[in-house]
DNA sequence: GCCGGGAGTAGAACGGGTTCCGTTTCGGCC
DNA sequence: GGCCGAAACGGAACCCGTTCTACTCCCGGC
């Protein structure tokens, strides 16, 4: 929770000792849920002190946030190899959520643990969320594609604010996965109205 | 964390305790946020041991939890006494949030504090955010009115995604209240088409 | 009246996140 | 190569949420 002041640039040993850290993090995440990162077990998986640890992340939610923006950054990658499916905004945008869900859905404990610390108030942590919400609403506006619709901002943010507070939904366990892929259906299409067509792609069926 | 079996009905002197529990972690709250509440000062200032307060709340989670119940319960009593202004749904549900987050902007820090409780994976406390959910459901559909418009369930849902996520970008700082207010006015308008009147009642200027 | 048990109390103990301290190692600079 | 300040180390210390213990009190049933 204290500020901290990184040079700008870490030396090579630096960017992998942070590294390491993230992955420990992820790691334990990954079939404990939230208290399974334990600092300390944290700090020795990834053969560094606690106060290394902390010299990097400001805190667990800190630490759990920068996780959450390496995960989605490597999502977002993967995502943007394989251009979004559908003749129509919100068919590619259904399609793109779809595959984020499914990642997601592979990962329960992992998500659950990182997305617990999206609450935290830590500025550090903040920071991540942010660069999240960036990284997501990219996501949902290369699917969008051209034209962008009137509003297209803030259409976006809307479908961002659904998909996050569904998902808080779904690793809080009142409700489930399919739950969250309908909610967002129904808001795609309420947000997004197939009568949008992208210019020069009459609504034909796909090959 | 742990359950607690509670009977069904407590005796007055029992709910007056665990009123007094609830208040003084509101009076706490108000002033200082999440971390000025803790369970110690709770108990004392509600003039009970700690033991007790984990005899009535499962967490400090689940105490914040319902905090933000009782608190919500009673903004929904007063909203209801005074009916939503708005010849059109849209404006109507407007009017209605616009009230809440005036009262909401009025307790900055109370309002943190128990946001910070809605992600907690807390049994109890998940229980709290459900009925929590409920009734921000029931705040939005009283103010829409008749008729109702279709999948007006589902719109109602995603117009509370889209308060709850929000908000907790505002607790969290890095959006104020009048983005706030902005999101949830495009996001009401996008759902909430304005040529969905109710019957009888012509788009006249009010008095 | 009195007895048994659940509810309450005060406070110690525990666990895990966070901070601090004294020491050692690293990396840039003369 | 030798020096200096920063970075890392290991681990104890601290804080606060949570649990536990030993004791008291109150109340409903005989």
């Amino acid at each position: 929770m204290q500020q901290r002041v990184l040079p700008r640039s870490l030396t090579r040993a630096q960017e992998a000792r942070r590294q390491r850290v993230i992955d420990a993090a992820m790691e334990l995440g990954l079939e404990g849920g939230y208290e399974a990162v334990q600092m300390r077990d944290v700090a020795a998986q990834a053969h560094v002190a606690m106060g290394t640890v902390y010299r990097y992340f400001s805190s667990k939610d800190h630490l759990l946030a920068a996780a959450l923006v390496y995960w989605v950054e490597q999502l977002d990658a993967r995502l943007a190899q394989v251009p979004a499916r559908g003749s129509v905004a919100s068919e590619r945008v259904l399609d793109v959520l779809e595959r984020a869900l499914r990642a997601m859905g592979r990962q329960p404990q992992l998500v659950a643990a990182v997305f617990a610390s999206l609450a935290s108030p830590d500025v550090a942590a903040i920071e991540c969320q942010q660069q999240m919400g960036a990284l997501m609403d990219g996501i949902i506006i290369r699917a969008i594609g051209e034209p962008q619709p009137p509003d297209h901002a803030e259409r976006t943010r809307i479908i961002g604010h659904v998909w996050y507070s569904s998902l808080v939904g779904w690793v809080n366990g009142w409700s489930d996965m399919d739950r969250v892929r309908d909610e967002l259906a129904i808001a795609v299409r309420l947000l997004l109205p197939t009568g949008l067509l992208p210019i020069g792609q009459p609504p034909a069926p796909g090959p």
